[in-house]
DNA sequence: TTGGTAATGAGGCACGTGCCTCAAAACAAG
DNA sequence: CTTGTTTTGAGGCACGTGCCTCATTACCAA
């Protein structure tokens, strides 16, 4: 018995079954099925209600088939040389081969971070025709926010990427970086143990959502727990290397009681380099973000205590299927794209 | 020049493409891509070859759809009743929806984790005309060793979860449980500070692999790293509560330095109720594994300091796509079904 | 050469869906 | 009623592969 259930259950219903259900051809199914016009508001009722009652799924494959569909999508990414960066790149390429058995073709396509306009009119020259999905990572500016939506208007998925934009809480794909921050804080509170002093923050620049995110969250979680601990304004180094070696080495000495250091932008190797040229003693605990060969060698070297990351990996594949899933009008299961914070440590690089 | 290059390399060969390339008619190419006997040596090299140059690689939706098939995966999983368990459970069924669309069906079937013999007979019993696909958690044991290895030779894809065998270093799928051991040692290193004193470690059964490996890591970790903790050797419980109580006061009784107590197995909950019940004061280090509504719960109350957690609907989505891979003969990204060892702390719950 | 077998080709149907055409039916308005 | 429009049906081809059958060719040995 429990074989024919099965048996039974196993069978997907197809169109034909659902056009006779509904008591109408197949040609009228494939109307309703596709929006097309010229059916009776009855007809279409009757349709879906047969849709509802054997549980109808389209056979994607088939569909697909016919269609001879492929799915090209495009990372729209900032031109920078940093690791983090690299890694996606990398990733992508490797997606490239996992999902070709899928039809699924992806491309990266460099955009300048700090020119809105420049990114806003790249977007607005896609077509529905050419791309199925773009994941963009991009701060946050009104000039790309309507870009983006305007492409979802047109029919192209988009999806932000990495980086929020205040608009889509639930669409899109990267870290809580508030929670990100909150975690960074509580390593720090416990690697520094008892002791009692400052926290140096360095970032690269406050402007950006993802910064402001973390910030708060690091802030939120010290005060709570570590009223021993005091986090030190955030210094901001946009960037320059010269300008990062001053005010770091200025806050070093005005802050002696520092205990610990969290490096809060995603490129940590330029500050971690300057932290050694200015001899800071390895009992500062120090935290960055995001796993590079950098970061990874640093942690062995113990020139770093934890890294908060982010897996690039997981990000592109998470990325590309949402893209599919949003394309393919699929339900997507929220809780299976939720990227992880991941904590590394020593062991468990 | 750029468009017309990627519309031509986004143009998948076909079996006919690859016929008149080497020069053979598709019934043929038909022959050697499905293995298929009577074809002359010769002839098979120039279709591979064709194969090659071409590129091709067989659309699987249309294959899927000429043969109408279907994946049917069996979770084979201990029946008991913890929580961790019946998170996997839950997540099988939200898999389901979300691989509906790619024709996957899951069932459980619960198995006697003490009986090798009747997992043994069970898994024999699996026919590759019903089944594409199991998914065995399963202490190891020569017969469940043996019973993997037919089902695989049978043309069943078998696939170790979450408990290893020895014999599949690469193929399955869970973590590195001696990298966990030695992730939850370092955890316990920082959280316990400069303090000097021992380490309870409370384990279920040192019978399994898994329980050995975590142990090893474990050591290795605090030996390396924390000379001045010294873990004591591992508690036994059998899964016995009264039997846990007596050993646990006993130990905590023997051993007034404890600093640090590490409940290795995979049901926290009653260990962790014994020594709420013996009165063990917060300032003792406590650090468990998976994450269930309970270790959950434990750790927002301060009950726990840190859990080593693998993510139960990762676990079972890999699974379900590595099964689905091997089926297809697909190649799989090794690194694409890592499962990582998370570190949760209050604040990334 | 002949007979026999092994190797290959030609062709067709099926899978489930998309998309098209043309005809038939239902309906509304005059 | 007729005329015109809207709605529906019937049917067929395409997508790329698997799996048949039957015919044809190549090759080997007697």
């Amino acid at each position: 018995m429990n074989k024919t259930m099965l048996a039974n259950s196993m069978i997907r219903p197809t169109t034909k079954d659902l056009a006779k259900a509904a008591g109408v051809s197949r040609a009228t199914v494939d109307r309703v099925l596709n929006g097309r016009e010229g059916v009776k508001k009855d007809t279409v009722d009757r349709v879906n209600q047969a849709i509802k009652e054997l549980g109808f799924e389209r056979n994607l494959q088939a569909a697909n088939l016919a269609k001879s569909r492929q799915y090209r999508f495009i990372f729209a990414l900032p031109r920078s040389g940093d690791q983090f960066l690299d890694q996606i790149v990398q990733r992508i390429a490797e997606a490239q081969a996992v999902f070709f058995a899928d039809h699924v073709w992806c491309e990266v396509q460099h955009i300048d971070e700090n020119d809105p306009h420049s990114i806003s009119a790249y977007l607005s020259a896609l077509s529905e025709k050419d791309v199925a999905g773009v994941a963009i990572m991009s701060p946050e500016t009104p000039q790309v926010r309507d870009a983006i939506r305007r492409l979802q208007e047109r029919g192209v998925a988009a999806l932000p990427f990495i980086s929020n934009q205040t608009m889509m809480d639930a669409d899109w794909v990267g870290i809580d970086n508030r929670a990100a921050g909150a975690t960074a804080a509580l390593l720090m509170g416990q690697c520094v143990g008892g002791r009692k002093g400052s926290v140096m923050v360095i970032s690269e620049s406050m402007q950006s959502r993802d910064s402001l995110e973390r910030r708060l969250g690091f802030d939120d979680e010290i005060n709570d727990s570590f009223p021993h601990l005091h986090a030190l304004p955030s210094l901001e180094t946009y960037g320059n290397e010269d300008r990062a070696l001053s005010i770091i080495a200025a806050n070093l000495k005005a802050n002696p009681d520092i205990v610990g250091i969290y490096v809060m932008a995603s490129e940590a190797r330029k500050p971690l380099s300057i932290l050694q040229s200015l001899n800071v003693p390895p009992s500062i605990i120090k935290i960055a973000h995001e796993r590079t060969p950098f970061t990874e060698q640093a942690l062995r070297d113990r020139r770093l205590d934890g890294v908060i990351a982010q897996d690039p990996g997981h990000l592109v594949r998470s990325a590309i299927r949402r893209l599919k899933g949003i394309v393919d009008r699929r339900q997507t299961l929220g809780s299976q794209e939720n990227i992880r914070i991941e904590i590394l440590l020593r062991t468990n690089i």
